[in-house]
DNA sequence: CGCCCCATGTAAACTGTTACATGATTTC
DNA sequence: GAAATCATGTAACAGTTTACATGGGGCG
């Protein structure tokens, strides 16, 4: 469903081919939506069956470009307006602190130490990101409050890591100690 | 993949009937890696074939109880010590950010201000459960660890959505003004 | 006895990943 | 002309959701 949505959504913008939407999916997306050619290749053919979007041209190597209908935009705006976000969340990494109590403690906490490198690094690379580029069009707007929430959101995960491997490894000293 | 090794890891606590399993998944375990029935039931029989489980008892009304095998345990700890996290993130709530230049700015900002809600709302439940309960043995203490994970990320989420709302009215009233 | 909750399962539809498959254009 | 990248598609498999289906036990 929301592939879907995240399709017609980029089309909004500006028309694309099939490659530069999976690029996209590649890129920003990816921290919200990832998609892979599989996956968008039919979805694009589906989403042409049913009206929502058009073929508008042809490029180079059999690229074909779309753009979004009427009947698409209208689909846009009230998935948007009038549906509510889903709020099933799927976290391995979190999944996987639920059963770190099988870990001696020295193992728990290195576990935790490698969620702050990953986070730590994630986060370099995202205020990168947002010290380096100037948001111009509404577009751009847009994109940078999604930036501004990994940043947010990344930064706190990585405070967290920190402190609960700092956490773990003084409850581990106190049991030998 | 995650799903059975969330099974292994709440059995390698305690035996659980399926009951008892699906009642984890609807509750702390939600935040993580949510199930249904329709899944956990057909994954206990895929891991008792497997030799991962074994039944070792049955309760009234058909309740079938479960433990953790000697493999199964090692299965478990393979996983936690010898795979990394999937990273992989479905977020359809950051998934509209993108698309919020669509709306007027005023509308958008009520969609942020929907986000401050939920998230404020959820944030007072994890915080009056980390209030009430005392954790007592390690497996109380990693649930404890995943409370306070999703305490700094909601409250991060919190955060950006206010900024976001604000920011996005005062740029709306530029325009206006 | 009727209702609610406990308790388990299967089937069909949908979503997402991995693997297979092909061909065009650019670059070295 | 070989390799890398652009560009599109299908097939098989795995994971998830929704719907269908059944029966036991406690409570009023």
């Amino acid at each position: 469903m929301s592939l879907r949505f995240a399709l017609l959504g980029l089309l909004a913008d500006r028309p694309h081919t099939g490659w530069q939407l999976l690029k996209q999916f590649e890129g920003s997306l990816a921290y919200a939506w990832p998609a892979l050619h599989s996956q968008i290749y039919p979805e694009l053919a589906r989403l042409r069956e049913a009206g929502l979007i058009e073929q508008t041209g042809k490029g180079a190597r059999g690229a074909k470009q779309y753009a979004l209908t009427d009947d698409g935009r209208t689909a846009l705006e009230r998935w948007l307006r009038e549906t509510r976000p889903s709020r099933s969340i799927r976290d391995d990494a979190l999944l996987r602190v639920f059963f770190l109590w099988l870990l001696e403690p020295g193992e728990a906490a290195s576990y935790l130490d490698g969620e702050a490198v990953y986070n730590r690094e994630l986060l370099a690379e995202l205020e990168r990101i947002r010290d380096t580029e100037q948001p111009q069009t509404p577009t751009d707007h847009a994109y940078r409050l999604a930036l501004d929430y990994g940043i947010r959101v990344v930064a706190a995960r990585l405070e967290w890591a920190e402190a609960s491997a700092a956490l773990v490894r003084s409850r581990g000293a106190a049991e030998i100690g």
